[in-house]
DNA sequence: CCTGGTAATTCTCAAAATGAGTATAATAAC
DNA sequence: GTTATTATACTCATTTTGAGAATTACCAGG
């Protein structure tokens, strides 16, 4: 009997907020009543023109909001790890990536999340985070030696090496769903455990502390972290963060919301002249007096570099130590 | 009556041989006989465990290919462009890109066909190509003052001009996809007439000649063009030309292998330098006699570097007279 | 009014990376 | 040999980084 396929549509909805990153989930309701969700929906090819039409017409649905910056990420179909309830629907799982402003919020039962709550790995604002150092390293090389044969052993530690930096290749900020895969395929988070059930079809809540970092609904983290990696990486070309500020900040804040989402800290001085000389922002003559010392100017994006450069965005200029 | 959806997979398997980007095409059958497609099969969750098995299974299937390198590229869905024969159910396109040494040909009806015969305006590599300034260009303008309001043709004007370049704004090679779904807008390409007409289950053929270009089958110039922006960009942090090269190479081969990817010329010694300097590849002691003046040596690619530096590409040094 | 404290903003400076050539080397054809 | 042709090596001025010192402007407290 051939199976079905359907299609859900999902949202991963991030916002900038008190230095940081967030992303807005609904309860899972059916799905798993222990976890969060992203907000998701159905493809009903009546109703909807396009995914996109689809996906925020489910968001609004389900947040009450309504979205400006929407992309496509990726489509997820394996087996595997998408079944539908009743053990023989395939659902695709095509997944959005959405910024919005800090919390325009939403009533309904949406709420937002902090992503390193998820991605705990994936903040190294204060140096490498104890999570790393304390269980996920450890952990890994256990993974790497438990491997019967000395060339997957090899395989394995070389793949743990450069998704999680070591000695030779350095951290890699936009690496985040190598990062997720392999610690779902090393056992280290909640969903790999839940996955592996027997029946798949029966949905089994997993504790939330058999892995590290707060799992999601269904394959919600995946989709999680693929959306941090390609945020992490397109800004660096794409004016993306001005979707996450104030119509109006200081070079600061935009700093702080830079570092938010990439994870790591980043030299002052040298910021604010790659944004200044890649002429993004136009200072407004106003002051933000607020700061604790020197006033700062309010600056605001210069939306005509879309009309001037083909690839603007905000390069991250090396932090003090890093390489 | 609720449509039904279903998902179908779309490879742009691209090959360089003798300097020119080329696309495995198979005959559209019952389609449309006029054109070409795109190797392509619908998803079935019986079989296919992944979509990216699905897809494996249908080129090779068609082409008698087994493909290498293979990566997701987006998944289409708009219901004006995109409905099946019945006229009622939704499809899903689901498009890869997958790269392969030149030519390990393929038996079956499957051909490999010039990208830039499909997408001319693209090779800039003698200049820009006369079809941009004869045809399109002309064109554009047209669509431009053919709308009624001001505002509009502003916005016309911006768009022809950063999709296209203009004074201000440079070519950006990358923005193929952009500059594909304009000429689509302004129906300058066959697809774009084609869509538009009353009956869309019915399918009518139209004339090769009505658009600039050749035309494919569906949407699968869409899928093209979308495959040879994402290789563009992603050359230059990935080592993907070495999935189009022989196991050795000369530097000059690898330069226009680039070359003919990115649709522009780059400057010989600073591309020699760049590579090198990426230690990207390390040279065989053997050389390559056959090149017309000094032979040439050797070179091959440094898998290692997967594990050294984070972002590994080739890095295009402006051409000369380029901004 | 003067004195720290705290950030914002401006400058400096050496070290790389880039753009654009020029010079030299190794072949093949005449 | 001489010449054409291409590979490879070197040069050099200009930008762009990485890192940090110096200066400026406000606040709070004496």
């Amino acid at each position: 009997m051939p199976r079905a396929v359907t299609v859900g549509l999902h949202a991963a909805i991030v916002a900038v907020t008190e230095e940081e990153p967030r992303v807005l989930t609904v309860p899972a309701g059916a799905v798993d009543r222990r976890v969060a969700a992203l907000p998701f929906g159905p493809l009903d090819p009546d109703r909807h023109r396009t995914l996109e039409l689809g996906l925020r017409a489910w968001v609004h649905e389900q947040t009450g909001m309504d979205l400006a910056y929407v992309e496509q990420l990726y489509t997820f179909g394996d087996r595997d790890r998408a079944v539908a309830a009743d053990g023989r629907t395939l659902v695709l799982a095509v997944a959005y990536l959405a910024l919005v402003r800090e919390r325009q919020v939403a009533g309904h039962a949406a709420a937002w999340q902090g992503i390193y709550g998820v991605l705990p790995w994936e903040d190294r604002r204060d140096g490498e985070p104890q999570i790393l150092r304390d269980r996920i390293r450890p952990a890994l090389a256990e993974w790497v030696d438990a491997a019967p044969e000395d060339s997957v052993r090899r395989e394995r530690r070389g793949r743990a090496d450069i998704t999680f930096g070591s000695g030779a290749a350095p951290w890699d900020s936009e690496r985040v769903l190598d990062r997720y895969e392999l610690l779902y395929e090393a056992g280290l988070v909640a969903e790999s455990v839940r996955d592996r059930e027997p029946a798949p079809h029966v949905v089994r809540a997993v504790s939330p502390h058999a892995g590290v970092g707060a799992p999601l609904a269904l394959d919600h983290r995946r989709i999680l972290a693929t959306a941090l990696g390609r945020l992490r990486g397109k800004l660096k070309y794409r004016p993306l963060v001005f979707e996450l500020l104030p119509d109006t900040f200081t070079l600061f804040q935009l700093q702080r919301t830079v570092e938010a989402l990439v994870g790591v800290r980043l030299h002052k001085q040298n910021f604010r002249r790659l944004v200044e000389r890649g002429s993004l922002v136009e200072g407004t003559a106003q002051l933000e007096p607020d700061t604790g010392g020197r006033p700062a100017e309010l600056f605001r994006f210069r939306r005509e570099v879309l009309h001037e450069r083909p690839a603007p965005g905000v390069g991250l200029p090396g932090l003090p130590g890093g390489h």
